[in-house]
RNA sequence: CGGGGCAUAGCUCAGUCUGGUAGAGCGCUACGUUCGGGACGUAGAGGUCGCAGGUUCGAAUCUUGUUGCCCCGACCA
């Protein structure tokens, strides 16, 4: 069986997932180290993503702002703990021109800046300062504002979509008046991103805490979203912090109450990046290439004429026209009337996951009827139906195809979660080679027994048990 | 930043050991025959062999340096 992917999932699992990005045209490795290049059709699933996102952060009555890009290096001197967090992978700007210098361009030695500048990892910080002259008052507050944006962290293993050195992401700040309100806003958007990725990504996620061990730099709680990858993975795919007043004890951010006091308030930060991609084409795609769920599909319906010499105009205006019609109730709609063969371009959708291929011959054209094909399911789901038959029955089509990829996948989580009773029968699973989540008493993975398996097997805690927070799961991740 | 590998056509790679005019497959272009889940033939276009030095009559090949990429670690959304 010749697959459009290879090496296929079961044979390579991470050379397969590279060349899944180049067979559906979604990204390249750029001529910066660590940064990616998305191209048109990887950017366009994006802006689907981003578009239901920020629905979804506006409607729980968040605004839209825009930060600036560098940070004054003492920005993050005033939270000790943060610091330490991102240190490390921080991008330095020191000088504002460049200079010809032997032939080259090289930054002048007489530019050199006095206070360098932070390329942003994170925001919390430049925030931060705004957010202490805005809040003034009880009631200025809730404040609450997200930002669409690049951040850099100089990584040093980079992987398209999972982790580059740039990506883009969205990362709210809320700030409020108690620690009750910034606790129940971080859950809030927890529970937000969980919703979406079921609803918009197709994806089941795994929800909970972060364990102080993994929790993000400078929160008192971190909330986490984790995916199963196909090969058993788990992907963090979005976090919520509660940052308690540790932020607004930093950079002043203080309110003057009712009862006349002066009061440091507490504030909350959330992001989803563009991980949540390499997510969705991790989770849906197989080795004939990428599997989109319609929700964020650039063209959830290709239309493909099949001609012959002496059909192709006609035939061509035809795909046409049923591309209009389509159109016309809402669905995003390509029709490939370019003058491939029929075979090269059912390939080139297939690789590129559209949900629905639509493919319209003579007969079709004649009798009224198409061939459609669902990307789910594969050449066994081909149908015929009549124009109006179709017409009436595509956008439900769609929705059943957004649903059962979703069942899809909550089956195949399933398999990939395993209670543990011990750290014995952890250590037999590892060594064995089973893969997935292992669901254990959290109490009994703080010793170094367990940091030793830590080592030897490159697991991880991923959060707690939401349902009952004594246990936590564990896995190995991206 | 440690350990290993690689750098030759758009892509995947051979050629390097043993120095002697740059190769294959796929892809691309044209024409013909094909045509409803990856067709075939013929003809073409396409590379200063990562970069800089050295050895040599002559370097993709030997040598020194350098840069970048991949895999495995440490770090991480």
């Amino acid at each position: 069986m010749k697959t459009a992917i290879t090496p296929t999932r079961e044979e390579n699992f991470s050379e397969w997932y590279q060349n899944l990005i180049t067979a559906a045209d979604l990204a390249e490795n750029s001529p910066v180290r660590g940064c990616m290049t998305i191209k048109p059709y990887g950017w366009a699933i994006w802006e689907l993503m981003r578009d239901e996102m920020d629905k979804r952060i506006k409607a729980n009555g968040v605004l839209n702002a825009n930060f600036p890009l560098l940070i004054p290096i003492d920005f993050f001197n005033k939270e000790a703990e943060h610091v330490a967090g991102f240190a490390k992978e921080c991008a330095v700007v020191t000088h504002h021109r460049l200079k010809m210098i032997d032939g080259k361009l090289q930054p002048d030695p007489d530019a050199e800046l006095t206070e360098p500048y932070v390329i942003r990892p994170t925001s919390e910080t430049i925030i931060g300062e705004a957010m202490s002259r805005w809040v003034q008052s009880y009631r200025d507050l809730p404040l609450k504002l997200n930002q669409w944006v690049n951040v850099m962290r100089w990584e040093m293993r980079p992987r398209l979509f999972l982790r580059t050195a740039e990506f883009n992401w969205q990362e709210g700040h809320n700030v409020f008046a108690t620690h009750e309100e910034s606790n129940a806003d971080a859950r809030k958007m927890h529970k937000m991103y969980a919703e979406y990725m079921a609803n918009v990504l197709a994806i089941p996620v795994i929800m909970g805490e972060k364990t102080p061990e993994e929790r993000f730099a400078g929160a008192d709680h971190t909330y986490t979203v984790e995916q199963i990858m196909q090969d058993g993975k788990a992907l963090q795919a979005g976090t919520s912090h509660d940052l308690g007043q540790h932020f607004a004890k930093s950079f002043g951010i203080q309110y003057l109450g009712t009862d006349g006091k002066l009061t440091h308030a507490w504030t909350t930060s959330w992001g989803t990046s563009t991980r949540m991609m390499g997510g969705l084409f991790m989770t849906h795609s197989d080795d004939d290439g990428l599997v989109l769920p319609p929700a964020v599909a650039p063209y959830q319906i290709v239309v493909i004429p099949i001609t012959r010499d002496e059909n192709v105009d006609a035939l061509n205006k035809f795909a046409n026209e049923i591309g209009e019609q389509l159109r016309s109730i809402g669905i995003r709609v390509l029709v490939d009337d370019s003058d491939a063969r029929a075979p090269d371009k059912m390939w080139k959708w297939i690789k590129r996951g559209v949900p629905l291929r639509v493919e319209i011959g003579s007969r079709e054209m004649e009798e009224k009827t198409l061939t459609v094909t669902r990307r789910d399911l594969g050449k066994s789901s081909k149908t015929t139906l009549s124009i109006d038959e179709f017409m009436a029955s595509a956008q439900k089509m769609l929705n059943t195809i957004q649903h059962d990829m979703l069942v899809a996948v909550e089956e195949r989580n399933k398999k990939m979660i395993t209670d543990i009773k011990d750290l014995a029968e952890l250590e037999s699973a590892l060594e064995s080679g089973k893969i997935g989540f292992f669901r254990i008493k959290y109490d009994l993975t703080t010793n170094d027994e367990f940091d030793g398996l830590i080592e030897k097997y490159k697991i991880s805690r991923r959060c707690l048990d939401e349902k009952d927070p004594t246990y936590v799961f564990v896995a190995k991740s991206y």
